[in-house]
RNA sequence: CGGGGCGUAGCUCAGCCUGGUUUAGAGCGCUUGGUUCGGGACCAAGAGGUCGGAGGUUCAAAUCCUCUCGCCCCGACCA
């Protein structure tokens, strides 16, 4: 391909809408045009890129046996509220507009096709000797993103390989999970990312395993926590540590009174410890939840009604709660409790909770739930249920119990309910402290079970042995392409431009013709440019009339991984330069050679 | 959805506070001619803008006021 036969509108300016490295690489190297928050036009460039990333993809999956088909981006809403997800989607279902009765109004922009493959599994399969079947497909997606971010890291459209395994048996979807897990290990292997596969909360889509692949990176918007030799890796969002250490002294207390100390206005953890004079490790945050009023994770009739259950949860000052633990750990679907709940539980305005004494005034039904290192605390400043009062002194298991007594009713229970922090333990018990790092996510595999294929939400059986029907059981495994592409271009890159790998790169070779008037070198690049096309290599071939310098820098900026130069006065001693993107001495050698040793390049680092 | 910032030529921005010498500017890019030619050259001449949109104040609005739309960042949310 000729330069000035293609179109690469490569710019020397910083958009300055772009802030992260591959947004900004991506623009002013041509690949990408942005059309509106989160919505983006592949240019040229960056469609061969895309293309390249979807080819590694679908070779992968058809060699771990899954089987492509296409579905639609156009779905009824019908079949989203058969599975209760209109509702636990809320504003990321992106809906048509229309007249009431419209059928626009019945019609939504497919997000993720969970409930389209299950439709098709269910009329298609019926029988035990169907399975296993993996079905994918690479579609492009649409989410109400409520904020579009990083170029192309968080968008409202964008490409997606989606693949929904089905199987007969718990047994058979860990194999066919395994499968997916390793296919996506070789495709990022192939596209040249440094990834890491964690452990993933599965979050409202359901599920008992799941896994993510990060790539570290600033610019990511998703914290991993690793510890330090390697034994451990989870997003915080699931990450675990190991106990605190028990105190050895019992924690009978000193028999001090709890002293109350006047503390107007201080409602945050800071205000408070600096009137206290101490510091958040040694206080108790009390946060008061009460279940969601919003039923969103069920759609089924006469689900839970009546006043709604206040839990009460305890972490120490310097300790956020993590809200996927807690509720696992209360089995309840909670939302932190309005003001007028927490003054009618506390007495006391916002702020000013504190855990002695309003365990006894839970209902049977509720909860107190204390993390593990609130429960190894001797002592602690907390609210004192009194506005603008704290309290100093407050022993946990004398001031509040820490397990459950029975006669109440109310449920006492100590848990890990925190995120991790830098410098936790890892939970293996090898001691190694975890550090946090921020991640991009490029894939996610879950076992997802009967969620989409029981008998209350899309009913999708098929008949085993026994002839008795039963629910698929499915996993589900996805990987955002264009995350691949920029997450590639994040973690390869200089103050130049791109670096691609070969396996990805929108051209494999870039031939640059350092004088566009010499009639050799012109007839020289050229010849080089037909002769790898005709070998089978992608070569871009640089003839535009402009100087050197001016296209080197292009040639940096779009990072093709082998570079040729054909100048005059390298031509001139019979040679052309060969040069990698990545770094290295270029190697000078005769016109001749430089399509063999090229060729022979370009296949090794294909991968 | 809350907080902050920004909308002036394809791109980066100045002008706005303090309305009128501005017939709206600069640099990059683009066109034409010339000189240059191994790391984003130079000279000369050009093309290109409903100043995001609507309404208002005023003799007069890019500039002041109101509303509105869009984009970016932080937070909330999030398969």
């Amino acid at each position: 391909m000729r330069w000035t036969e293609f179109f690469i509108p490569t710019t020397k300016e910083v958009p300055k809408d772009a802030v992260v490295a591959s947004h900004q690489l991506m623009l002013r190297a041509g690949l990408i045009r942005q059309l509106a928050a989160g919505v983006y036009a592949y240019l040229p460039l960056g469609y061969r890129a895309l293309r390249k990333i979807e080819n590694i993809v679908r070779e992968e999956m058809n060699s771990a046996g899954a089987i492509e088909l296409h579905m639609p981006c156009l779905q009824p809403l019908e079949l989203w509220e058969q599975t209760g997800r209109t509702q636990a989607m809320g504003d990321v279902l992106l809906r048509l507009a229309g007249p009431a009765g419209d059928w626009r109004t019945q019609t939504c922009l497919g997000p993720t096709h969970e409930e389209n493959v299950t439709e098709i599994v269910k009329a298609y399969v019926s029988s035990y000797k169907q399975l296993p079947i993996n079905l994918y497909q690479i579609q492009t997606k649409f989410r109400g993103e409520a904020r579009p971010k990083s170029g192309v890291l968080r968008t409202r459209e964008f490409l997606m390989k989606d693949a929904y395994s089905f199987d007969r048996d718990k047994a058979g979807l860990d194999v066919s999970y395994q499968k997916m897990y390793d296919a996506y290990c070789r495709i990022y292997t192939r596209c040249g990312l440094p990834y890491i596969a964690v452990e993933a909360e599965s979050g409202p889509i359901g599920g008992d395993a799941s896994h993510e692949f990060m790539v570290l990176t600033e610019a990511g918007e998703d914290y991993v926590a690793m510890s330090e030799n390697g034994d451990y890796a989870a997003n915080t969002e699931r990450a675990t540590c190991a106990p605190p250490r028990i105190s050895a002294a019992p924690l009978t207390g000193s028999g001090a009174a709890l002293s109350e100390i006047h503390t107007p206005g201080a409602g945050r953890v800071e205000d408070v410890c600096k009137l206290l004079g101490t510091t958040p490790a040694h206080m108790i945050k009390t946060l008061i939840y009460r279940t969601a009023t919003v039923e969103a994770t069920s759609h089924r009739k006469g689900a839970a009604s009546g006043p709604p259950a206040r839990v009460i949860a305890l972490v120490r000052g310097d300790h956020d709660i993590n809200d996927h633990k807690l509720a696992k750990i209360s089995g309840l679907r909670l939302e932190l409790a309005d003001p007028r709940t927490i003054e009618e539980l506390t007495g006391a305005a916002v702020g000013f909770a504190g855990p002695q004494g309003l365990f006894d005034r839970l209902r049977p039904g509720e909860q107190l739930i204390i993390d593990r290192d609130v429960e190894v605390m001797t002592s602690a400043a907390t609210g004192a249920n009194r506005t603008d009062y704290h309290v100093d002194g407050v022993v946990p298991g004398r001031d509040f119990p820490l397990e459950s007594r029975g006669e109440s009713g109310a449920a006492v229970k100590v848990a890990d309910i925190r995120n991790v922090v830098d410098g936790d333990a890892s939970p293996t018990g090898s001691g190694s402290p975890l550090r946090l790092r921020k991640a991009i996510e490029v894939g996610h595999v879950f076992k997802l079970g009967t969620k989409y294929t029981a008998k209350d939400s899309l009913d999708a059986t098929f008949l085993d042995a026994d002839g008795k029907p039963k629910p698929f059981i499915m996993g589900c495994y996805g990987i955002g392409l264009n995350r691949i592409m920029a997450a590639a271009i994040e973690s390869r890159h200089d103050d130049g431009g791109i670096i691609w790998p070969m396996s990805i790169a929108p051209f494999e070779a870039l031939i640059v013709a350092l004088d566009p008037r010499d009639a050799q070198v012109m007839s020289t690049a050229a010849k080089i440019h037909d002769e790898l096309a005709a070998a089978g290599v992608d070569v871009l071939y640089d003839d535009r009339d402009e100087r050197a310098g001016f296209k080197f820098k292009d040639a940096d900026l779009i990072g093709i991984p082998l570079r040729i130069v054909v100048g005059r006065k390298s031509l001139a001693e019979g040679v052309v330069e060969m040069g990698r993107r990545a770094g290295g001495e270029a190697v000078k050698l005769p016109p001749s050679e430089a399509v063999g040793r090229a060729t022979a390049l370009v296949r090794e680092l294909r991968g």
